[in-house]
DNA sequence: TTGCTGTTATATATAAGATATAACAAATAC
DNA sequence: GTATTTGTTATATCTTATATATAACAGCAA
């Protein structure tokens, strides 16, 4: 597990963990039915308390990336929700893309950005 | 001035404000040189406390919305810092589409979502 | 003067975030 | 059996962020 946090962001300790979390799900690097660390353990890797840790454990079984096996502790299960995260996507990217038309960027600026990212999550899952 | 805010959302109140003025911008009901209501005004308006409305219009004026006369009070005043932007829309974006990755959502998914928000914003654009 | 700008100062109340310590039931390893 | 590890829950504390309230200030306009 490699996580990196940014102790001087303005941006929850849980939240980084859980964006990290997910984005290590989105690049295969993290795949159905992989254990991750205990909650204790991986606060101790970071350097953060445990609760933190189990606040982003417990917000990403809410959201349906991980679920909790009493024996094994939590585990990746991604359940693919496509209809809401869709709606989810929509509302997020109408802001940044408010952000970004104030600033003249076009949308092929921006399909070249998606493009690129999405490149980056698909090359990195055939590497499995 | 249209704002709506949903004393509901676990976004704060100044966030949802610079939001709206942002798609507002985009938009084109806000443009170059239009006066912002005052911050007396505007909380009155929304019924909120002026200084939420002035933490908002300061947000705004440090991320180079908007610049405030003496005499006219906040305007819009939008400075094209296209590479700064840029910059931090793939960061947003990185983790949106790792969210959507995960959900099955398509790269032609969210392509298509991208263009029919640009196409709102550009069609409210040519109505000026 | 009167009234309107944004701005600043001070104070207060509530909520969120993070930490610390402790305990619990369930499962595993010995 | 014991010992250890799992997530989970409960308390308590501290700090910061958010929002409100009241008040005052300098600059500008009618």
């Amino acid at each position: 597990m490699y996580i990196e946090i940014d102790f001087n962001s303005d941006e929850a300790i849980y939240s980084q963990l859980c964006d990290q979390i997910i984005m290590g799900i989105a690049a295969a690097r993290l795949n159905d039915g992989d254990p991750l660390p205990s909650v204790r353990q991986l606060a101790n890797d970071i350097g953060i308390n445990m609760h933190t840790v189990n606040k982003a454990y417990t917000v990403l079984r809410q959201q349906g990336y991980v679920k909790v096996d009493r024996r094994r502790g939590a585990v990746i299960s991604v359940d693919p929700d496509k209809a809401i995260a869709l709606e989810e996507l929509g509302e997020s990217l109408r802001v940044d893309i408010a952000r970004a038309f104030c600033r003249n960027i076009s949308r092929e600026d921006v399909h070249k950005l998606v493009d690129r990212i999405f490149d980056d999550y698909a090359s990195d899952h055939s590497k499995e």
